[in-house]
Parts: C-alpha cells; sequence; structure tokens
DNA sequence: TAGTGGTCTAGACCACAAA
DNA sequence: TTGTGGTCTAGACCACTAA
C-alpha cells in the first residue's frame, strides 16, 4: 500500500466503493474514454488485490449509473454519453439540453421569499409558514421555450441565496460552493396535466396543451430536503428517455 | 425438488432471477402485507436451497426497484407502496396496479395480424411489411378505464399468439411460456400529448385531455426486438414515481 | 481454443439493533 | 448476547466471443 494505491484496507469505506470512486474518477477526468475497454475483472482483482466479488460489486454500480456497459465474452467498456440520464442522475437543464443538442438559455421570471404554505411545507419536512426562497425560471432551447421551473429551497439551509444571478450559474452549483449544500438524491413523480392560461402563454402555447410535469424533492446525504422543485415541459418539445430491465 | 418448488435447478433461467420472481409475486399477490417482514437471508437460503449471493442477487433487484428495504441489524421488509418505481423494472399492469391498491382488469379492444409499417419495423429492426400480431387493450383500475395498449410483437417469434387469451393470462407469461421468450431489457420514451377523439372516447375523457404516452421496445437476452409497445395512460389517473442520485 | 463476463458455492468476519 | 444484514474471500463451472 503506497500513496497512489487508492485501495486502503484500513479505512471505514468498504472497498467496493473505494474501487467504484476510483473507476469513475478515471472515467470522467478522461483516463479511459468512451468505447474503450477496462481492463478485465480478472486484470482489476490482481491489481488491485481484491477478491472478484468486489470488482463486481463496483462494475455492478457504475452499469447502473449508465457509465460503462459489459458484454459477455467481450469485456468492460466506457459507455458514449446517451440521453437516458435524467431518469437516473439529477442532471442540470444545461446538461440535459447540450446532450440533446440544443442551446440552452434561462430567464428568470420571479425571486422572492414566502411563508411555506402547507402542501409544500410537508413535502419539505418543515412547519408551515418556515420561510422559502421561491425561484421561477423560463428553460429556453434554441430561443424557444421549453419549459418552466419554479424551485422552492428551505431558505434557513441557504440564507441569502437570492442575492446571486441564477440565469448565470446553475443552482446546484451555487447551494455547493456558497452553502456546502449537495444534493445526493431526490424522489420525483412524472404525470401528463393540460396547461391553464398562464403557462400557456409563457411557454408559447395554446391553452390547455399537455405538458409534461414534474414535482422533485431533493435530499442531502443527511436526507434534509433541501428543495422542492415543479417543471413544466412543452409536451410536443420535452421527451423523457431510459431503459428498463426485463 | 417438487411442483410447489418455484426453484428450478434444470432451467436456463438463473437461480437468482427464479427466486425474484418468485419473490416479488408474493409480494404483489398479497401474501406479504407493507411493513411485514421477509424471512431472513439465512431462511431463504435454507427454504430454497441456494448460495447466500442467490439470496441477495434476488433482494438486491427488488430493493433497487422499491418494493423491499433492509435495515441491518433488524431485518428485509416489505416497503410501503408509496415508493412506487415504473421506471426501472418492466412491470406487468397487474402488478402495477396491484401495488398502487386497485384492482386491475383487462378487456381486448382489437387483435390481428398486420404486415409492418416502416416506423414500427425500424424500431423492431424487422423489414417493413413482416408480419406483425397487433393487440390493442384497455386496462381497468377499479373498473374505470386507466389506460390503453397498443402491443406490436413480431410474429415469427411468436407464430399463433393471437389464439390465447390476452385479457386473462400476462402477455408476457405465455411469451414465456409458450415461446421461451424473455423480456430482458427495454428502451422507453415518455411524453405528453393530447388524447384524440378515438382514444379520448375510449378512456372516457374529454377530448384533447392530456395523456402520457409511452413508447417501448423490449428485447430478448439476445438483444432481438420482441415487442413495440404504445401505452396511453390518463393524466389524472396515472402518476410515475421514481428516485434519482445527485 | 483462450479469454471474457455471468452465475454460483461455502464459507468468514464485521457493524448494528434488540432483548 | 443473539441475530440481522453488510462486506469479503477463494475458489468453481458456465455461456459467449473472437481468433
Amino acid at each position: 500500500m503506497n500513496a497512489r494505491d487508492p485501495i486502503n484496507r484500513h479505512s471505514n469505506t468498504p472497498l467496493y466503493q473505494q474501487l467504484y470512486e476510483h473507476l469513475r474518477h478515471k472515467i470522467s477526468a478522461g483516463g479511459w474514454r468512451p468505447g474503450d475497454m477496462l481492463p478485465t475483472e480478472n486484470e482489476l482483482l490482481d491489481h488491485y488485490q481484491v477478491s472478484r466479488a468486489v470488482v463486481r460489486q463496483a462494475l455492478d454500480d457504475l452499469v447502473s449509473e449508465g457509465l460503462i456497459y459489459r458484454q459477455r465474452g467481450r469485456g468492460t467498456f466506457v459507455a458514449h454519453p446517451t440521453v437516458e440520464q435524467g431518469l437516473v442522475r439529477v442532471v442540470s437543464f444545461t446538461d440535459d439540453m447540450r446532450q440533446r443538442g440544443f442551446t440552452p438559455g434561462t430567464q428568470v421570471l420571479a425571486a422572492g421569499l414566502l411563508p411555506a404554505p402547507p402542501e409544500i411545507a410537508g413535502r419539505l419536512d418543515i412547519a408551515p409558514g418556515e420561510e422559502l426562497a421561491r425561484i421561477e425560471r423560463l428553460r429556453l432551447a434554441d430561443g424557444e421555450p421549453m419549459s418552466i421551473e419554479v424551485s422552492h429551497l428551505v431558505h434557513a439551509h441557504c440564507p441569502g441565496v437570492l442575492h446571486f444571478d441564477f440565469a448565470q450559474e446553475p443552482l446546484r452549483e451555487i447551494l455547493q460552493r456558497q452553502y456546502d449544500l449537495r444534493i445526493e438524491s431526490a424522489r420525483q413523480s412524472i404525470r401528463a396535466i393540460a396547461a391553464t392560461a398562464e403557462l400557456a402563454a409563457r411557454l408559447d402555447l395554446p391553452i390547455a396543451s399537455p405538458l409534461l410535469f414534474i414535482e422533485r424533492v431533493s435530499y442531502s446525504p443527511h436526507n434534509l430536503p433541501i428543495e422542492f422543485l415543479q417543471v413544466y415541459h412543452r409536451g410536443d418539445r420535452y421527451v423523457l428517455y431510459n431503459e428498463l430491465r426485463g
């Protein structure tokens, strides 16, 4: 074991998680390129001196994340970036649109503080009336309206957040850098609704046009609710993709 | 091994998948209720005479699907149905509705053979004009229309499939038992559309009501396209849930 | 035929919860 | 202290791919 060895057997972190982090970093840092073959499982267990179960557990996590794929008899390969990550990972609108081949844009429609209404307080596990920061943004793709996002943040966790410019910098980066708030997980619901007059006008659609409506609660690593997000996507422009197991 | 033993060691299906199917069915059929503790891992491996790795692989799949959760030192429990995922596994309408607390029902609206139109042929990787079995079903929840499913099967893979009764038996079970066709993976798209006059009438909705529209191609273990499915869910009754990582 | 990932076995020790 | 799930080892045989 030396400084270059990424596997520390005296750490509290399980070996497979250490290996997962190590491989993930090597992939995202460009050490391996999409389509490249990873070392075989035997090479990995030799190199890191762990059992095959550890190697496979680490690779399983990378597979379920869509970063790599396996082919029996051939090997394990770095995946080509796809469009389907919107249903597995929390992805910023900017990255999402770039992957879809659009130029993203943002207009802040409204931003302010308000006391939490009971429905939202319940989702965020706070008392009704606690202070929320509400940010309403219009999202553009190639200059055309694509979605409206209404974000509700627990203000106590990010006081003064409204002073930042949400048109310029992703909200998630502001939360991470300024408030050390990281989104570890999120739960969301997806349904089809009809556009109200107000939504239709802002999205440049006829009244009652179908919208893909997503409500999402995001949680910190300690399972503390951070944000309640409502997104209204134009039904004629926005499509979700994903892959299922049988 | 006897007729009641759900684990068949001579089957091509891996043991952990057989165990997964068995446990999943027991949960969705109500054999265990939300909050109930499942047998411990040791009890399961004793009872089914498999190794612990097999038991854990089956349980892992149920966990990632949100059907069960584990607590170290306490046990493994059936999840409460607030945590639903139609976005990870291909799930039968019947199981899906039961998990949501509805009584499922099915009416076959139409069934017949037709030459594949070019759009569908492309999705199924066959030549335009090849024979397709088309099955159109109305899905009911507590007796009320919930969804319309239009299924297109490559008839060469399941000749005579139209002779079976799709109102009584899940299509997937017919394919598995009669044709040894297993769905291993699937890719789908999700969008919001407005109901046409015909869809609206069948779903008992006003014209142009918002629908959640899902198109799915299902693949065999050899990555052979088996089925092209179109599902129209009532926007006011059907909601997808899932969990994301940060 | 050689090498890959897929599945499976039979153990072991650990951290944690409950009695 | 007992029993749970979490992690890990060191093997084994299989199905599949490619040479």
